[in-house]
DNA sequence: CGTACGTTTGAAGGAGCTCAAACGCGGTGG
DNA sequence: CCACCGCGTTTGAGCTCCTTCAAACGTACG
């Protein structure tokens, strides 16, 4: 549902760039490991809306996303439909359940990814266990993620939550502009992150620029005006 | 940081029972793997309101419940309290986050848990990865669980949180007692982990009584009338 | 320049939250 | 053995905030 063009990845991704390292606290993988999965690997670039593989569909490959944004969602019976996690450069998905996947997994962005076959994957992380903790350790902090998001969800004032995406999204985008964040996703992807009617996402933005705390520079654009009433309200938990 | 003088570790540990499969799709350890495992453990029973370990403690240990329910919760900084995941028997936690626990774990009821130091036991997942595979599935299985709670909590109706709770429940509880259901949390431990008051979690539980989804046995005991209206509503998301 | 889609804004309604009080069971002490 | 007390649970009334239904706005693209 979108089709933006905001030049958030500009350019084409033919030459294949390293594995980036995470922003922040993410563990990576040192240059060997990389390298050795990097052989197992091929490098997809997609093009925003692209679908990398559907939810129940048979599990063949496990990425890691080199460049751009995707979401992970996953349609419920009523026909609404829930974004689980929003995927950045570094973020490894894919690991199935039952040998299917458990959510569909869809372009935000412009970008590439990583593609391995669980095959050879599978294979080598039984043999390498220092590898395969390198994996662990990522699969653990995707859980904390997610028990956080619980903690987000579990909030009733849509502007709190808001305010815990945008600290959310300044912890995975480019260091860089951490005072101009840029939004890749559309209102209504945030919307069914946060599980909120897109009104309502529209509605907190408007209020935290009321109060101050950012400053709308079109849609997909936030200026952050004061870190500190962003940082007070994210944590008024 | 520490207070409860419940006998964790009560120096001697009886007769080690089996770690035990768990009741659903869950993977478990082989027998040799499960025997390799036990000779890392102590098997510590702990009693109601025990605290296993502290969120931000340094870890020490992981764990793997024997027998019994545990909550593991946050504390969050307006004082609420939220109830990440409840474990049961079968259930592997304690991993943590940059050298110290996440949550804080707590009895709900009786019972006992094997009892792990992380050193030894990091040193055998590292070296066998088969092993270390099937840990890294559960926390794969865990992730699920935590995603899938994001979409209960997505959920604004308290009867409809309720009831896929209660499918929880039948998950994780014993499989004989599939139609009288043991709830052994308090209301206020559904609540914090429902994201509801303690308020909302009664009111809710009398609508599905009046609607004869269920019937009360005591707060402790739910009797499922209807288990194809609990499904209906559980999956009417 | 017109259309399409995403976004913003408006008004009414509903569901859960808060504040409060009553109920029921279990444990303790007389 | 019974009364008292404590705590968890249930029930009640008002209020806030998000959702729903609707319409207007703005920018990108044909």
């Amino acid at each position: 549902m979108s089709a933006t063009k905001v030049p958030l990845t500009p350019g084409s991704a033919p030459p294949a760039p390293a594995i980036p390292e995470r922003p922040a606290s993410k563990g990576g993988l040192n240059a060997k490991q990389r390298q050795e999965v990097i052989a197992l690997a091929t490098l997809v670039p997609f093009r925003p809306r692209a679908i990398l593989y559907r939810e129940n569909a048979p599990e063949g490959f496990i990425f890691v996303c080199a460049d751009g944004v995707l979401k992970s969602y996953r349609d419920l019976p009523s026909g609404r439909r829930r974004v689980v996690t929003f995927r950045y450069p570094g973020d490894l998905f894919g690991l199935a359940e039952a040998g299917r996947y458990v959510n569909t997994v869809q372009a935000v962005t412009p970008g590439s990814a990583y593609r391995i076959p669980i095959e050879p994957l599978y294979a080598k992380l039984r043999q390498d266990g220092e590898l395969q903790f390198q994996v662990l350790t990522r699969v653990t902090q995707d859980l904390r993620e997610a028990q956080r998001q619980s903690i987000v969800l579990s909030r009733r004032s849509a502007d709190g939550r808001i305010a815990m995406f945008l600290k959310h999204l300044q912890g995975h985008l480019p260091v860089q502009s951490i005072d101009l964040i840029p939004v890749p996703m559309s209102r209504s992807d945030i919307a069914a992150f946060l599980g909120l009617t897109l009104e309502s996402v529209s509605r907190g933005m408007a209020k935290l620029a009321r109060n101050g705390i950012i400053a709308p520079q079109g849609p997909r654009y936030l200026q952050i005006v004061s870190q500190k009433k962003l940082d007070a309200l994210a944590a008024d938990v």
